[in-house]
DNA sequence: CTGAAAGCGCTAACAG
DNA sequence: CTGTTAGCGCTTTCAG
């Protein structure tokens, strides 16, 4: 037998053209979905292409129409649980579109960053969403601003990349505000995130906060770190449960890693929370809930983060000239237990 | 002028050819480095790429040399720290050798699964590395065996798909020992993951080994749930803890998750962990080692395991006659103080 | 409604 | 060392 499913060699175009007794045109139309073939037509060329086990080449497919399908998603690390659900929501709308969407873990590396940007110049994607910190975006900005891509939850708000986030500096003050309306006068903020916008945002508006409210924030009670590690949380905790009279009642860190971290630094000091020291995370990541105490948290819309950066980039991609606008998304500050 | 780095509009081979007054060929030549190509003439050539803002096209390289030099790996859960681990085995062997690896989010949808399949159907990916649940990939195995993809964690060993994995019988009956050693008679197995390899093999661990130390085990400590969530452990422990005389004093859970679940559920019923009730996870998160108590669990060597999968991947590119075999790598127990 | 022919942008013989 | 010439497998005018 001649005929059969499995394709023993690559089969092209032209040998289901030749099958159906028809050009390669002809099938390339069926194959397109186009409507000017005749009925008998169509059903030859589908019934040849069963029976060769034929399969669309899509490179050059998308050689000749200039197109690949493909979407990139950059995050600076996987490991992190906050991209997941902003991941998801980028890669519904995709998939709703018609693109596949695909990760690359960069580690915040601008090398690697750039590298899988080349896939872009390269015409391998179509476009690209990044998560990477700003720092890490800024030279991308300058050299690959006409790029097809948009930066979500890390952002140049002056480089001319079109972006999604939420309002760090608002989101810190609020924060804030909470914990001053609870009587906390002495408050910790554990930072992070060199070269990350949200690190320089939040303790903007941590410090802004502090000064609306009349309180002369202690430079002990700000702790940068490096880091958004548990232990380094830990650390930060263990430093400043050793404050003595100084010590903070509050301690605010950027993500709920740290502010785990913190808690159980403050526990191990024989601490506790939150009738020691309250504490405040953020992000909501899937285990805030359900450490000890609960964690109390702002959460970030990261679906909905993730769709917008999404539907900002086909917008881009089907008008290249088009305005495509900044935006901020609302957060929402969690009350569990914690503080 | 009309020299300029910025791409105007798309310039190609030709373009740099003209400009550099040479032919296409030799733009190509120096291009991929080949060394037959006059020094004079190859800087002239570069000075023409510079100048001209000149980026290869990769698509049509690729459908030239019929590769793409991308891999795909695909995941049940982007939001399971779990993975983050073997998928940068993966990529750092990937990139070693010269290929992207870029990440595909499947949800554990055959559907979806199947799509990204395309993907290496189409040509646009070289090979694929697939974590997917060993009941998704069955499908796959029967209608793709000759794709070049290996399995990764989960697989099938009769289906004729390169696989890495580790040894999750004796990897459960481990967990039994230690627990039996410790004196315990009544352990509880809260298993997971409904068409998972894993949760069939450490049942089977399980039970076997409870065999072996003479232990007849209660129906009502396995507890079967469909959800890998702190949750459902949370859940589960409130089963196990209404169990009255029959209630165990060690439980072991199939994930980090599931066990940090349990033991806040103890903890909610009153229990102490480890002094009521020892438990013991699986994976060896990152959290693990941060929760009250830290927790005792198993630790797979995820690195090793991505760079294995990687390079038996590598091995089927380079050769895809040769025989690659299937691999199961070591585990270890990891004590801390919950069990 | 269908076919012939011209490329998409690149690489790889094959000549010289 | 360099240029000419064929395509890779597909889509898309342009004719008929």
């Amino acid at each position: 037998m001649s005929d059969t499913v499995r394709p023993r060699e690559e089969v092209s175009i032209a040998d289901v053209a030749e099958r159906a007794g028809v050009s390669v045109a002809t099938v390339s139309r069926v194959l397109n979905g186009h409507t000017n073939v005749r009925e008998a037509t169509r059903e030859r060329v589908l019934e040849a292409v069963a029976s060769s086990g034929y399969r669309i080449n899509e490179l050059a497919r998308n050689l000749r129409t200039a197109e690949s399908r493909l979407l990139l998603t950059m995050v600076p690390d996987f490991g992190n649980p906050f991209y997941a659900a902003i991941v998801r929501g980028i890669d519904s709308v995709a998939r709703q579109n018609g693109y596949f969407m695909l990760l690359c873990d960069t580690g915040a590396d601008p090398l690697r960053e750039r590298s899988y940007f080349d896939l872009l110049r390269g015409r391998r994607a179509d476009g690209a969403i990044c998560l990477d910190p700003a720092a890490v975006q800024k030279a991308l900005a300058e050299e690959s601003s006409a790029l097809p891509w948009v930066a979500c939850c890390e952002f140049d708000p002056a480089a001319g990349v079109p972006y999604v986030g939420i309002d760090n500096h608002l989101a810190a003050g609020d924060v804030v505000r909470y914990l001053t309306a609870k009587g906390h006068r002495r408050i910790a903020l554990i930072n992070s995130g060199h070269g990350y916008l949200y690190g320089r945002q939040r303790l903007a508006g941590y410090r802004d906060a502090l000064k609306d409210a009349g309180i002369e924030p202690n430079p002990a009670w700000l702790i940068e770190l490096d880091s958004l590690d548990y232990d380094a949380g830990e650390r930060a905790a263990a430093q400043l449960a050793a404050l003595g009279d100084a010590r903070p009642t509050a301690a605010f860190a950027v993500s709920d890693t740290l502010a785990i971290g913190v808690m159980n630094g403050f526990r191990g000091a024989g601490f506790s929370v939150p009738d020691d020291v309250a504490v405040v995370g953020f992000d909501d990541i899937a285990v805030a809930a359900h450490v000890d105490p609960p964690l109390t948290t702002v959460s970030q819309p990261m679906q909905l983060l993730g769709e917008t950066a999404a539907e900002l980039l086909l917008k881009r991609l089907r008008d290249p000239r088009a305005e495509v606008p900044g935006v901020l998304l609302p957060h929402r500050l969690i009350e569990r237990r914690s503080a």
